[in-house]
RNA sequence: GGAGGAGUGGCCGAGUGGUUGAAGGCAGCGGUCUUGAAAACCGCCGUACCGGGAACGGUACCAGGGGUUCGAAUCCCUUCUCCUCCGCCA
């Protein structure tokens, strides 16, 4: 979410900023501006009356005899203050509905390193690491290496849960486990990062603060509630939301930062609007395993940051010996709540093309402004510095899934067999080769 | 699921309708003292919003929401959370 206040000052800037994702925010921001200007007339009245009738009250408290004459009469001229200021705290109310409401549908300004474009097609790529796999036979797809190897299973899966899940079996199910460890023992001894084991399932003000709420509830998965709860609770789409959320409405002391965690979860997506895309395999489904990392950060450090944290997640990549490009979205390929992305997408033989395994962003205060994200800058003066709100900067590093994929498909061999990486065998006992399952 | 109890500032903890944003203590920050440290003493020490160039002034907030009242941390309703006992259970 933008400040309404830098909104209401920049609304020209703004609004040529935010035409670069491609939508027209103009009117939006001008009744944005309007109810600001009401709700603060609607402030400063209802305050007015407020002091007025707090300073009559005193007065009243004063006064020994409750039963006087005077007593009544201040009693009757605070009642009319009472309702007259109910009238602008109405009005305050009505106000600040109508901006939440249209703020909350703004998007995040695209950074002004981000290229113009609106879409995919307007990406840069920024770099290429390794070359593509010689192969001297016909790349297969890993739907159909998985499936002849008998690790991957998505009839049974049909058969569970419908479209869009899979079964992992026997090597297939390892190969998952020692992806995860293997990235989650890089992340934690190598770059630093405090591993969490989140809940699944969050509140909807977690989402909210992550920018998934309210716009794009369609994309999630709600938990039907019992008559016994008054709030709903989603499956989580991503870490980011419950590690974003995990220090909302705190003020974190400076020496505290930056926060750096990692965390492992499944992930759970509707996938509402991807009617035939990606039907096929694992590429697109409504669950999914990742390793996600986020960082809060001074407002300062949080380019560096947002660098940084983009090469821990290529690093799994090349540890992997996997062939892959980084893109730099352009304003209208980028997610709600971002104002910078970088896309990893690794190669793909059984495609022949990038695909996405990895997105990582930095938000600005975005969703420290939504979550309550702030610290408290370290006094370096004789000041007290107020508190400031925290830059967010997260990444897939990686989606899981998408990573064993990319393995069969780059580490396939003439027969069908496919070649562990070597950096993963100590994570699946001395592995050295899937073979087809008997 | 059944029966009780409780939610106050970073922490502990007073406060049951009238200068209480909230006593006191701890922690923290600044200072005096000290070779240094400790102790002692003095001062500061919540957040958001509104006005203001600023100094500063004002309003709101005692788990959340609603109500009663001229006036609520204090009374009522409701939701949430935590604790204890019983039941169930990975």
């Amino acid at each position: 979410m933008l400040d309404l206040r830098y909104v209401v000052d920049h609304l020209e800037p703004v609004r040529a900023r935010l035409a670069r994702r491609g939508g027209a925010y103009g009117p939006l921001l001008e009744e944005i501006a309007g109810f600001a200007a009401e709700r603060r007339t609607a402030i400063i009245e209802s305050e007015r009356i407020a002091r007025e009738l707090n300073d009559a009250t005193a007065a009243m408290a004063k006064i020994a005899d409750k039963k006087s004459p005077d007593f009544a009469a201040a009693r009757e001229k605070n009642r009319a203050l009472g309702d007259q200021r109910k009238v602008f705290e109405l009005q305050q109310a009505q106000a600040e509905a109508s901006i939440a409401e249209r703020l909350q549908s703004l998007p995040n300004e695209p950074d002004d390193s981000a290229p113009d474009g609106l879409d995919e097609e307007h990406n840069v790529e920024v770099k290429r690491w390794g070359t593509v796999p010689t192969m001297d036979f016909a790349p297969k797809d890993h739907y159909d290496l998985g499936v002849a190897l008998g690790i991957l299973d998505f009839e049974r899966a049909v058969k569970l849960s419908g479209p869009r899940f899979a079964v992992l079996w026997g090597q297939g199910a390892l190969l998952e486990r020692a992806l995860i460890s293997f990235m989650l023992d890089m992340h934690t001894r190598e770059h630093g990062y405090t591993e969490l084991c989140t809940p699944y399932l969050v509140k909807d003000s977690a989402l909210f603060g992550t920018g998934n709420l309210p716009k794009f509830a369609d994309q999630l998965f709600r938990i039907a509630t019992s008559d016994e709860r008054t709030y709903d609770l989603y499956l989580i789409p991503t870490a980011e939301v419950p590690v974003t959320n995990l220090h909302a409405d705190e003020i974190l002391a400076d020496e505290q930062l930056p926060r750096k965690y990692t965390a492992f979860t499944p992930c759970f997506r509707a996938e509402a609007g991807a009617a035939g895309r990606d039907t096929k395999g694992m590429i697109r489904q409504h669950q999914f395993d990742k390793i996600e990392l986020v960082r809060l950060e001074r407002p300062e450090d949080s380019d560096a940051a947002h660098e940084t944290l983009t090469r821990h997640a290529e690093q799994v990549l090349e540890r992997l010996g996997l062939h892959y490009r980084r893109v730099l979205l352009c304003a209208g390929d980028m997610g709600f709540s971002a104002k910078k992305t970088y896309d990893i997408e690794v190669w793909l033989p059984g495609q022949q093309k990038f695909r996405e395994i990895s997105s990582c962003s930095n938000f600005g205060d975005f969703q420290a402004r939504r979550a309550g994200l702030k610290y408290r800058p370290a006094d370096d003066g004789k000041g007290k510095a107020k508190p400031r709100l925290l830059h967010t900067i997260n990444g897939s590093a990686l989606a899981v899934g998408r990573t064993l994929v990319a393995v069969l498909e780059q580490y396939q061999q003439a027969d069908g067999s496919v070649i562990v990486p070597e950096a993963l065998r100590p994570y699946c006992g001395g592995l050295e080769r899937i073979t087809p399952r008997r």
